[in-house]
DNA sequence: TTACTTCTTTGGTAAAAAACCTAGCTTGCT
DNA sequence: AGCAAGCTAGGTTTTTTACCAAAGAAGTAA
């Protein structure tokens, strides 16, 4: 059960685009792709598929660049993973043999609980709160 | 988030062992690969990865086979993800960027509240009851 | 309208992982 | 001894992941 890098890089990416939201900037590629240490050329293809999905908006030329489509808590992480991943868990084997199928409606169940947990979290989690850091002596 | 098919056939043959647990005999792979139809050259190496994580036992030799080390719902499904998998929820991503750790420490999370969900599973869940089939006209 | 800047799209490639195979070895039974 | 099972350690093949590159399209501003 792996969690792709792919996926990393969209909750960073979406993460960091939150802060953008907050201070109503538009984010270029190039900008969060070295702040959160992301490959440029992959990242195009993630934010496409963020895109896509109606997470994030873009506009081109000049003053152009990337934002949330909506307010970070509004964006659930289920959303998330199908933008990037298609499915939440899909277990990609055939229901064959004696077993098969009992086995496949067990994960079925797992699954949906996993949806459950996964329901829990918006890209608000994500976020990183500078002010958490600032202690003065 | 993708189920490997390992794992679904891992979960197949223990749901066969099961069985012949129940019927307090040893199973052998070519037997094991026919009933689960999984392909017996890979099964092999499945059925040693649940060895050594001490799920079944085997014996070699005229009258070998294999066997649930112990009852069925004495196997957590945990172990099982484990025992083949390695890991129950890995991320492969560093933990790189802004928003790395951030984004590190809530799946961490959604990792322990996974566990709490495949905690209420043991290969019990998996097994076959042909008897529910067996209505007599 | 032209030049420039940004995103968009497509079609790749390289590396890693997953799935599966082969064949010789070991153990235990009869 | 001889055979019937599992054991082990290497392969190979296929699929997926991660990433790159380059031409295209759309907006902006001189």
């Amino acid at each position: 059960m792996k969690l792709s890098r792919k996926l990393g890089y969209a909750c960073r990416v979406l993460a960091q685009l939150a802060r953008y939201h907050e201070r109503g900037k538009l984010a270029h590629i190039d900008e969060l792709a070295e702040i959160e240490e992301i490959p440029a050329n992959y990242l195009v293809q993630i934010l496409n598929e963020l895109r896509n999905a109606g997470l994030i908006n873009s506009k081109r030329g000049k003053q152009g660049g990337y934002a949330l489509s909506r307010s970070p808590n509004q964006i659930g992480l289920k959303a998330i993973i199908m933008a990037v991943d298609g499915e939440l868990l899909e277990y990609k084997f055939e229901v064959k043999g004696h077993s098969g199928e009992r086995v496949a409606s067990v994960w079925n169940n797992i699954g949906e609980e996993f949806e459950k947990t996964v329901r829990c979290f918006t890209l608000e989690a994500f976020m990183v709160n500078d002010n958490n850091n600032m202690y003065y002596i």
